[in-house]
DNA sequence: TTGTGTAATGTAATCCATTACATTCAAGCA
DNA sequence: TGCTTGAATGTAATGGATTACATTACACAA
C-alpha cells in the first residue's frame, strides 16, 4: 500500500504539502495541488485512518447501541442515521447489546481509546453508571433517540409519548370503547411510563374507570403480546375490555392471534391499535391501526444532533418529532353491550 | 488518557516490557507481571488501539455487508455473526448497501486502508470487479453467507437452494396441487435461479406441467409478493394455480393479503409456502408452512469462516447446512376440482 | 537596492504501541 | 575461575499522517 511519502515522492514535493493539499487546499498553489492530484491517481493512494486516528485523536466512527437489532422498529432509524454519519464522513458501528448489559460497557470503552468519537443511546437498558460517569468526567458526546433518562439533561430526540398515546385512547373513546386497556412495554422503560401515563390522563378526561388489571406489561416482542392478550380475554365479561392499545406492532399482531385462538373478533369484538407502524402493519390480517413515529427522521436528527455536539455547537437539549394516528381496519365501533 | 508510558513508569519498567506483559506474558517473570497488572489498575491504563493497529496493520474490524438492515430476515444471521465475532475479539461494521452499488465500493476500500481484515457478504449485488479484483491481486480475506457467485469459487456458507425448493413442491404435490406456482426473488440472485431449478426438476419429476405464467419474479418483500399474487389470482380458472411457493415469507404474506382481498381463502382454495421462517410466519393469519434455515448458524459459520481465513488455516470451499419445512395452516389439501 | 511582509513549502516532532536488536544477569558447566 | 547459555529486560526504530515551527521565495514599498 502506498504512503503519503511516495505521493510526495512522485508529486516532487514534501509530505507535509501532500497532507495540506488533502486536508487545508486553500493554502497550496493551484498548479501544486495538480501535482499532488495526480501523483495521488498514479501511485493509488489512500491514507491510511489508523495513522490519521493516532494522530488526530478521534476515529469518524458512531457507535449505536441498541437493545435488538432483530427488532424491525430499529431497522428504519439506523437507515437514517447512516445516511447522515455517511455523508458527513462518518462510519457507524452498530452495538446490538442483546438487553445484555456487558456489551454495553465495551462499547463505552471504545470512546476514551480513540475507537469512537460517540454514542448515540437507542435504549435505555444500560447501566446509568456508564453515562453519568462519562457525561460529568469527560463529557462523553452522547446522544439519545427514542428512549431516554430520567433524570439526565442529554440531548434527545423522541416523540411525546404521553400526547401519542392519549391520542390513542381518544380516538378509541370516540368510537364508543369505555373498557380501554393496554399491553406496555417494560416497564423500567421511561416511554412505557409516559405512555401509561398519557393512557389514564386520558381515560380520566373522557371519564373512563380503569380497572388495574387492563394495565399489563409486556416486552414489545409477539409472543408478549399473544400471551397479554390471552389473559385479558380471560377476563369476565363485565371486565374484558373491548378495545386495547398496544406499545408495539408486533404485540399488537400478537395480540390478533390471541383473539382468533379465543375466536374473538376484531374489530367487530375487539379493537386493537398498536404502536411504531412496522411495515408489516399494512399486511397482517386485519391491518393494523397504529400510532407512527418518523422513524427515519428520528434517526437522521440523532446523528445531526450528535454531530453537532462534536463540533462543539450549541444543541437543544429535546428535539421533539411528531406522530400520526394511523387508522387502518383493526378498529371499530364498540360493540354494542 | 493513560498511555503505556505512565504504566512503564508506575510499574518502573520500559514500555516494552508491559507490551509483553501483556501480549506475551510468558516472556516476563510473574513478579513484573504482577507489578504491571497493578500499575494498569492504578493509572486506568487501556490500550490506543489506533495505535495498535497502526503497528500491527490490523483494525480487528469485520466489515458485514448486506442489502437491506431493514429486512429482518438478516437480524438472526448478524446475531450469530456478532456473538462469534465479540468471542474472538472483533468488532462488526454493519455495511447496508441499500441496493446502491457506490456504497459497496467505499466498504470494500477499508481494507486496503487496514481499517477492516475482511469482508462478509450476504449480498451478491455489488460490482463483480470489486471481488475479483481483490481476490486475485491482494487475496482480501472474503466470505460469503446465503449468496454467492456462479464463477467464483469463495468461501461460502449457504443451504441447498434446489433441494430445499424441491421439497417445498414435494409437500405440495403430496397434497394433492398440480397447478403449482411460485413467486422468486430477484432472478439476477443465482439463489433464485436454484430454487428455480429445485421447482422445475421437482414438477417434472411429479409429472406435473409447468405453465409459464407460473413463475414470476419479486423483490422479496411484502407488496412484491401483494402485486404478483395478485396477478396470479387473475389467471383463468384452468390456469390459476392453488399453490404456491415463495421464494420470502413477506412475499408469502403480501400474496395471503391478495388472496383476502380476492375473497381467495389460504388454505382451503389456494396454499401458500414462504421461505426463511421469519418470527412473523407464526403470527401471521393463517400462521405460515415455510423452508427455515438456520440463520443463526449461518451467521455463526460464516464469521468462523472468515476468522480461520485471516488466520491462514485451510478453509473448506462451500459449507452447506440444512433447512427444514415447517407446516403450519396456511397448505392443506387441494380443492376438488 | 534593501527591507518587510506574506504566501508557499519544507523539516522534524508527534501521536502510542510494538518489536527487532542490544544488554544485563545469573545459573550451569568445564 | 572463566565461559556459555538463555531468560528477562531495556533501547530505539517503526508504522503513516499531521502540524508547529523554520525556511524560502516573491511582491511591493521605501
Amino acid at each position: 500500500m502506498p504512503t503519503i511519502k511516495d505521493v510526495a515522492l512522485a508529486a516532487g514535493c514534501s509530505t507535509a504539502t501532500v497532507s495540506r493539499a488533502l486536508a487545508n487546499p486553500e493554502k497550496v498553489t493551484e498548479a501544486t495541488r495538480k501535482r499532488v492530484a495526480s501523483a495521488i491517481a498514479k501511485v493509488g493512494y489512500s491514507p491510511n485512518l489508523a495513522a490519521r486516528n493516532l494522530r488526530r485523536s478521534e476515529s469518524r466512527t458512531i457507535v449505536v447501541l441498541l437493545p435488538d437489532i432483530a427488532n424491525p422498529f430499529f431497522s428504519e432509524i439506523i437507515a437514517g442515521l447512516e445516511d447522515v454519519a455517511h455523508r458527513e464522513g462518518y462510519r457507524v458501528l452498530l452495538g446490538d447489546c442483546e438487553h445484555d448489559t456487558g456489551r454495553a460497557k465495551a462499547y463505552f470503552d471504545l470512546l476514551p481509546t480513540n475507537q469512537a468519537d460517540g454514542i448515540i443511546l437507542l435504549t435505555a437498558e444500560i447501566p446509568l453508571s456508564l453515562v453519568t460517569q462519562q457525561a460529568r468526567g469527560s463529557q462523553i458526546p452522547l446522544v439519545m433517540a427514542c428512549e431516554y433518562f430520567d433524570h439526565l439533561a442529554l440531548p434527545t430526540v423522541r416523540i411525546d409519548n404521553p400526547l401519542a398515546a392519549a391520542r390513542a385512547v381518544e380516538y378509541l373513546s370516540s368510537l364508543g370503547h369505555r373498557r380501554i386497556a393496554t399491553i406496555t412495554g417494560p416497564m423500567q422503560n421511561p416511554i412505557c411510563i409516559d405512555r401509561v401515563k398519557g393512557y389514564q390522563s386520558e381515560m380520566a378526561r373522557q371519564q373512563l374507570a380503569v380497572n388495574p388489571g387492563w394495565i399489563v406489561e409486556g416486552d414489545f416482542g409477539f409472543l408478549s403480546g399473544y400471551q397479554q392478550g390471552q389473559l385479558l380475554l380471560a377476563l369476565p365479561p363485565e371486565a374484558r375490555p373491548s378495545a386495547i392499545f398496544c406499545h408495539s406492532d408486533e404485540m399488537a399482531i400478537g395480540l390478533m392471534k390471541a383473539a382468533r385462538d379465543a375466536s374473538v373478533r376484531v374489530p367487530e369484538d375487539l379493537s386493537v391499535i398498536g404502536f411504531d407502524n412496522i411495515g408489516l402493519s399494512e399486511y397482517c390480517q386485519p391491518e393494523l391501526t397504529t400510532v407512527s413515529q418518523p422513524r427515519d427522521e428520528i434517526g437522521r436528527c440523532a446523528m445531526r444532533l450528535l454531530l453537532d455536539v462534536l463540533r462543539k455547537k450549541q444543541v437543544p437539549h429535546q428535539q421533539v418529532l411528531s406522530t400520526q394516528l394511523i387508522v387502518r381496519a383493526s378498529t371499530a365501533q364498540a360493540p354494542k353491550p
